[in-house]
RNA sequence: UGGGGUGUAGGCUAGCGGUAGGCCCCAGGUUUUUGGUACCUGUCAUCGUAGGUUCGAAUCCUACCACCCCAGCCA
C-alpha cells in the first residue's frame, strides 16, 4: 500500500539507499514480531555438521544467523548437528569453534550438540510409534529404494508397514539394544508412499550404525536422520527461525510433519530457506574441498588458496572483510554466483585501513648509485601510513647498492612508462631521485645490474627544483636487506565456474595458484614480525606472515591480495591501440565480449593482431564537413557535431573531443574523416550516427584529422 | 510426462501499482613521494517471453520459456 504525505511524497519508499534495505528474512521476522509470534522473541542457530572445515559459504550463514540475533536482541546458538558418527570428528568441532569466534561471533554458553538430545529423540520416536505414525521396516536398503518409486511413479508400501504397535516397539527396542545388524532394519515415519514429494514417502528416522560416536561413544547403535532430528533440535532449544539453504525447501513439509505430530515442545520453529553462496574461481562443497585436501592438490584445509575460513585466515583475510563481504552479497532465494572480485574488494578496503606500509622487493635487480660513497649509509624516515603520518614511522636504511623490482625496469620503455629505463629519472620512495645511466648485462644478454646516479639535493625524495618525476619505485638497501620467502597466491581455479561444462573440476585447477619465491628481500624493520602480522608491500600488495612456516630467521609472507594495478590496464590498452589502431570503443574485452564478438572481429583475431585488407575495406570512410558543433550538457567530454557527408542531410555525431575544442565553433567548416557505416549508437543525448576520426590520446595533443583542398562532402577516403 | 523453487545491466542486490536505485566490475578524469587510497564522471536494463487488468505494471492476473533442487540407511 502506498501512502502519501501532505506534500505528495511517498513515505513508504526507501530513500536513496540510506537505510540498509531489509532482506526477505528480516521482513518475515518483522511480521512475526508485529503479530506477537514467539512473544516477539528471535532465536536462531548455526547448525554445522562436524565433518569438515567451515568455508566462506558457512560464513554467510554465520553472519546471517548471528547477525539477525544481534539485530533483534535475540540469541544465536552454536549447535553441532552430529547425528552421523561415521563422518564426524572432534577435530572438526574444534576447528568450527575457532572459526566462528575468529569471525567475531559469540555463542556465549549456548554450545549444543544434537547428540545431547539422543534420549529425547528416542522418546519422540516411541511416541510416534505409539500413535501409529512410525514403524520398523525390516527391508534391506535395496528393497526400500526400489519401492520408493521415482518422480513419475508412486512408491509402494513396505510389507512391514502395518506391523502392530507392540511389534514395532519391541523391534525398535532391539534396534537400540544392538540386537539387530546394520542394514537389517530402520525406523520409518508412516506418511504417504504416493506423495509427489519424495521426502514424504515414509522417510527413515533411525538407522542402525554400530560405530563409535565422538561424543556418546558406544552408547548408541541407532542414530537419527536429519529430517527426523532437526526440527526437534530447534524446538528443544526454543529456536524461532530456523534458517537453512534452498535444497531443504523440499524437506519443509517433513520438518513440519514431525513437529506437528508430537506433543508441543518448547517452541514451534519455522524453517526459512535462502540461497547458498557460490563464488567464482572456486568450489564450495565440503565434499570437493575434502577431495582437494585428500588428493594433495592443496596442502590442507588451511591452505591459503582454499575458500575455507582457516585458509582465508592463513592467507591474511580479516574477519571484518569477510563480514563486510557477507553484508554486501545480500540474502535472497535465487541461485547466484558472486564475483570473487567483490571479496577482494572487501579485503582491500579493510587492509588499506589497517595494514602498515613497508617495502619489499619480490624479484630483486641490483642498482648501484655510482656517485654515492662506498661504505656510507643513511636512514630515512618512512611513514607506516603515508595518508596518516600520525600513525607512526620507521627508519629505512639507504646505501650505494640497493635492490629494485626487476619488473620496474624496461630497456625499451613503452609509452607512458614512468619507471626505470635508460636515461630516465625515477624517485626512490622516501629516499631520493636517481637516474639510470647504464645497463650491465651478463653473457646471455640478461640485465644483471643498473648503474645510476643520484641527486643529493633530492634527499627524502623531494624534487629540489620542482622538476616533475612521475615514477616512484620501492627499493631495499642491499646491505641491510632481509631475505624472505614470498608465496604469491592466486585463484585456485582458472575457470569462473570449475563445475560447468564437461570434465572433472580438477582439470581446471590453476597451475599458477601458488608461486613460491625464495629470493625476495624486505626492509630490516620487518625482522621482528610475528605470525599473522599483516603489511602492505608498497606498490605490490597485501601480505601476511605465514602462521605455520615463518620464523625470525626465515620469514615467509603470504600474498593476501594484490594492489589494484592500473599500469597493467594501461599496458593492455596500449597493446590494443597498436593492434587495432585505436578505432572503436576500448576496454570492452571482458571474456564474454570476446566470445560474442562478431564474425569480422573473430576473423581478425584468427590472424593474430592483423586484419586483412578485405576487412579494412568494409570500413566506409567519407569526407565530411562539420556544419555545427556544440557542447553537450552533462557530458564533459562530448561535442555534438552535425556533419555533412553528401547525403542531402546532416549526420548527428557525438565525439569525445571536447577537451581539445573548448570552443567548438572553431570546428565549423572543417573537412574531417567520418566512419560512415558505423552502426548508429543510441546515447542518452540522442543517436550517434558515425564517428569522426581524431589523433592523439587522452587530453593532451588531441586533434581531429582534417583535410585541406578541393574535397567534397561524401568523397571516399582511402 | 511428478513435486518444490527462482528469473531486474557483465556480477550481486533494491524495488511491494506511479514509470528502475545501490555495490562490484569496466572506462575516463582530479589529487597523490604507492600507476595504491580518496574524490568526481561515464557506459550498460524496454525488469525471462507473450498476452491481459489499469489512466498508469518490474510490481496484479493468465499462459509459456529457461534455470536450480528432490529417487542416501548424508546433512
Amino acid at each position: 500500500m502506498s501512502t502519501k504525505n501532505p506534500t505528495g511524497e511517498r513515505t513508504d519508499k526507501n530513500t536513496k539507499g540510506e537505510e540498509p534495505r531489509k532482506h526477505f528474512i528480516e521482513e518475515i521476522i518483522d511480521r512475526d514480531r508485529a503479530s506477537g509470534k514467539h512473544g516477539g522473541r528471535v532465536a536462531t542457530r548455526f547448525p554445522p555438521e562436524p565433518n569438515g572445515y567451515l568455508h566462506i559459504g558457512h560464513a554467510k550463514s554465520i553472519c546471517l544467523n548471528f547477525g539477525l540475533a544481534a539485530k533483534y536482541g535475540g540469541t544465536c546458538n552454536l549447535r553441532f548437528d552430529d547425528t552421523n558418527p561415521s563422518t564426524e570428528e572432534m577435530e572438526y568441532v574444534e576447528s568450527i569453534q575457532k572459526d566462528v569466534s575468529w569471525l567475531g561471533f559469540d555463542w556465549e554458553d549456548r554450545r549444543f550438540f544434537a547428540s545431547d538430545y539422543f534420549e529425547k529423540f528416542f522418546e519422540l520416536a516411541v511416541d510416534l510409534v505409539k500413535k501409529g505414525l512410525a514403524y520398523v521396516d525390516s527391508s534391506d536398503m535395496d528393497a526400500i529404494r526400489k519401492k520408493r518409486g521415482d518422480y513419475n511413479t508412486p512408491g509402494q508400501k513396505s510389507p512391514y508397514r502395518d506391523r502392530s504397535v507392540e511389534e514395532n516397539l519391541d523391534l525398535l527396542g532391539r534396534m537400540r539394544a544392538g540386537d539387530l545388524e546394520e542394514g537389517t532394519a530402520v525406523l520409518r515415519a508412516k506418511i504417504d508412499m504416493e506423495s509427489p514429494n519424495m521426502n514424504l514417502r515414509d522417510p527413515i528416522m533411525y538407522r542402525i550404525r554400530k560405530a563409535s560416536h565422538h561424543r556418546t561413544g558406544d552408547k548408541w547403535c541407532i542414530y537419527p536422520m536429519y529430517d527426523f532430528a532437526h526440527g526437534y533440535e530447534d524446538a528443544i532449544e526454543g529456536i524461532t527461525h530456523s534458517i537453512c539453504t534452498l535444497e531443504f525447501e523440499n524437506h519443509r513439509p517433513l520438518y513440519d510433519w514431525f513437529l506437528d505430530n508430537v506433543a508441543p515442545l518448547a517452541s514451534r520453529p519455522q524453517q526459512i530457506e535462502f540461497a547458498r553462496l557460490n563464488l567464482t574461481y572456486t568450489v564450495m562443497s565440503k565434499r570437493k574441498l575434502l577431495e582437494l585436501v585428500q588428493g594433495g592438490d592443496v596442502s590442507g584445509w588451511d591452505d591459503p588458496r582454499m575458500p575455507t575460513i582457516s585458509g582465508m585466515r592463513r592467507r591474511g583475510y580479516t574477519p571484518k572483510a569477510i563480514r563486510d563481504f557477507c553484508d554486501r552479497i545480500g540474502v535472497a532465494k535465487r541461485d547466484s554466483m558472486v564475483d570473487v572480485a567483490l571479496l577482494e574488494h572487501a579485503v582491500r578496503e579493510d587492509l588499506n585501513e589497517t595494514s602498515p606500509r613497508v617495502m619489499a622487493v619480490i624479484d630483486p635487480l641490483k642498482l648501484v648509485i655510482e656517485n654515492y660513497p662506498e661504505g656510507e649509509e643513511e636512514w630515512f624516515d618512512a611513514a607506516y601510513f603515508p595518508d596518516a603520518p600520525g600513525r607512526g614511522t620507521r627508519k629505512v636504511p639507504f646505501s650505494r647498492e640497493i635492490y629494485i623490482e626487476r619488473d620496474d625496469f624496461r630497456e625499451d620503455a613503452p609509452r607512458k612508462w614512468h619507471r626505470f629505463a635508460p636515461g630516465q629519472e625515477v624517485r626512490l620512495r622516501y629516499a631520493c631521485l636517481v637516474k639510470c645511466e647504464r645497463v650491465v648485462k651478463n653473457d646471455k644478454g640478461e640485465v644483471v645490474e643498473l648503474r645510476c646516479t643520484w641527486d643529493p639535493k633530492s634527499r627524502g625524495g623531494t624534487s629540489p627544483d620542482g622538476r616533475k618525476v612521475k615514477g616512484t619505485s620501492h627499493w631495499v638497501s642491499a646491505r641491510h636487506a632481509l631475505k624472505a620467502e614470498v608465496r604469491q597466491y592466486d585463484r585456485l581455479f582458472d575457470k569462473e565456474n570449475p563445475l560447468a561444462g564437461e570434465g572433472d573440476y580438477k582439470g581446471h585447477l590453476n597451475k599458477d595458484s601458488l608461486g613460491v619465491i625464495e629470493g625476495a628481500v624486505v626492509e630490516p624493520s620487518l625482522a621482528q614480525v610475528k605470525a599473522g602480522d599483516r603489511v602492505q608491500f608498497e606498490r605490490i600488495g597485501y601480505y601476511c606472515v605465514d602462521s605455520e612456516d615463518s620464523a625470525p630467521g626465515h620469514l615467509v609472507f603470504n600474498r593476501t591480495v594484490t594492489l589494484k594495478d592500473s599500469w597493467a590496464r594501461i599496458e593492455r590498452n596500449l597493446e590494443k591501440d597498436t593492434s587495432a589502431s585505436g578505432s572503436g570503443k576500448r576496454g570492452q574485452n571482458r571474456p564474454k565480449a570476446k566470445a560474442e564478438g562478431n564474425a569480422e572481429e573473430n576473423a581478425a583475431e584468427e590472424s593474430g593482431d592483423q586484419i586483412t585488407i578485405g576487412t579494412f575495406a568494409k570500413v566506409d570512410l567519407r569526407v565530411g564537413i562539420i556544419r555545427s558543433a556544440e557542447l553537450v550538457e552533462k557530458a564533459d567530454k562530448l561535442l555534438k557535431l552535425m556533419v555533412d557527408i553528401g547525403e542531402g542531410r546532416l549526420r548527428q555525431v557525438f565525439a569525445g573531443i571536447r577537451s581539445a575544442y573548448p570552443e567548438p565553433a572553431s570546428l565549423v567548416g572543417e573537412k574531417v574523416i567520418v566512419v560512415a557505416n558505423l552502426k548508429p549508437r543510441q546515447m542518452r543525448f540522442g543517436l550517434s550516427e558515425g564517428m569522426v576520426l581524431a589523433g592523439g590520446g587522452g587530453t593532451e595533443r588531441l586533434c581531429v584529422a582534417s583535410f585541406d583542398g578541393e574535397l567534397e562532402p561524401g568523397d571516399k577516403v582511402s
